[in-house]
DNA sequence: CGATGGCGTGAACAGCGTTCACTGTCAATT
DNA sequence: AATTGACAGTGAACGCTGTTCACGCCATCG
């Protein structure tokens, strides 16, 4: 948005490449003339909301966009770059506001909150953010979001550093383990996967897994929210008494 | 081991496959006649410990093996089985005994560090566990030594469930983004990439992003086991305390 | 009106996971 | 002891992936 425009032809290309310009779905009212990087990355980011991050394929993506594979590289330089601004995309997506008149504890609460639903709608995603060094404006709007409570609390930049860390790194890590979409094989958590789970933790040897067998069927359902708002409360809970108590924290590294 | 076992000669098929028998990495001094499983298996593990996750190819694999790809299909049904095998191997390293007496916040720091230990070793198999339902035997064993300490404790099976997958949820998370490897990309966060990112954050337009410019270079620092450590105490330290104080937790769902 | 530069095309390349007919060799059977 | 049958590994192929590049087309600029 913002560089010199092309012009307005009926249909850029429609005599020569007739079929694709019709069967691509261009469902939206508005003409769309030509390529841009931001409606490739629309169009990805639709792609993963409908048929989850293994489907982003740049032929499935330029086939989406009534383009050969190729013309994808006129806007983007690679595979890597796309995820990069697909990451950055949905994180734009995250409200950044809180009022900084609660509590620190509220505040990132509630933020987590809300990064947690963003990428639960956006299922893999959380997969790119942590293998990437998420530096798009989005990215850091979020880091600024979260950074700048823990900041105003009195955290020291260390402390701060640590806290920042660990609130994202649960949430993220969280969110790596999204529900599966694949139908393919019936990884879907349905209540007949459920069943056969739980006749497997029956039929474990209990001299092995006593604790397994009597706990397990208690145990793995999918109660991904409630598991989700238990561990964030836990950790910032933790990281308060921390933040009061002792500071300088004991080391478990070796073993 | 345990199925009939062929026979032995001197090198199988070393007369028509000649070449590739001696250019294969056989450094080992035992003979290795035929492929099995476990071998396949054992030879992506240290594969994978070599060269990374995204290193392991059924290809690549195979020439390892001194065998071609097509070959490794007869002792696994596809690459997804493999990396189900691979993670479970993983798993097998991890020391799963504790001293019972402890209490159990020691039990379980004691083996989410042993856990994080071996993932570090293993880099990117942590994905694979986040992407799995894992229920090879190593896996539960892990399972097994995670949930008792929580159950001898006095969870009961609910609460204990969810103790129990935050703990790995933080743990598996955290070791989702491992150093990465790749040093084709700059991606290793050596010290010049440090500087370049700290002129970054001093880069940063200070209306938008105050904190990070303030904060940035003292947080963005690679102390991983410092990072993990002060995340798991302060979620076992807030599990205690919720084991403790209000066992129904506050539901911070909507927003 | 002609030159220019960017964008999409079409085709190709290397590499991936996976399949399959075939072959050689062993182990058990006759 | 000779024959049979099972099976591991071969070689080649299929369809898919990301990526590159010479080639035209077209809108714009001079």
């Amino acid at each position: 948005m913002g560089q010199p425009q092309r012009g307005t032809p009926a249909r850029r290309g429609a005599a020569a490449t007739h079929s694709l310009w019709f069967n691509a779905p261009e469902t939206d009212e508005q003409i769309r003339r030509t390529l841009t990087r931001d409606r490739v990355v629309a169009e990805a980011l639709t792609l993963i909301a409908q048929q989850g991050i293994e489907a982003l394929t740049m032929r499935t993506l330029a086939a989406r966009l009534g383009v050969v594979p190729g013309a994808l590289y006129r806007h983007v330089r690679s595979k890597e770059q796309l995820q990069d601004l697909v990451v950055d995309g949905v994180l734009a997506e995250v409200d950044c506001n809180v009022n900084s008149a609660l509590p620190w504890t509220e505040q990132i609460t509630v933020l987590a909150h809300r990064l947690r639903n963003v990428l639960e709608a956006h299922p893999g995603v959380a997969g790119l953010l942590k293998t990437r060094d998420p530096l798009g404006p989005h990215s850091l709007a979020v880091a600024e979001a979260v950074l700048r409570p823990l900041h105003n609390a009195g955290f020291p930049p260390h402390e701060a550093g640590l806290a920042f860390f660990v609130i994202l790194d649960y949430t993220l890590g969280f969110e790596v383990s999204s529900p599966r979409i694949s139908v393919n094989e019936q990884r879907v958590q349905d209540a007949a996967t459920r069943t056969r789970l739980h006749e497997f933790f029956r039929s474990l040897p209990p001299d092995l897994f006593p604790t397994l067998v009597t706990l397990g069927e208690h145990i793995w359902l999918d109660n991904r929210a409630q598991r989700f708002t238990a561990g964030i409360n836990a950790l910032i809970d933790g990281l308060q008494r921390a933040q009061h108590h002792h500071p300088a924290d004991q080391c478990h590294d070796q073993l």
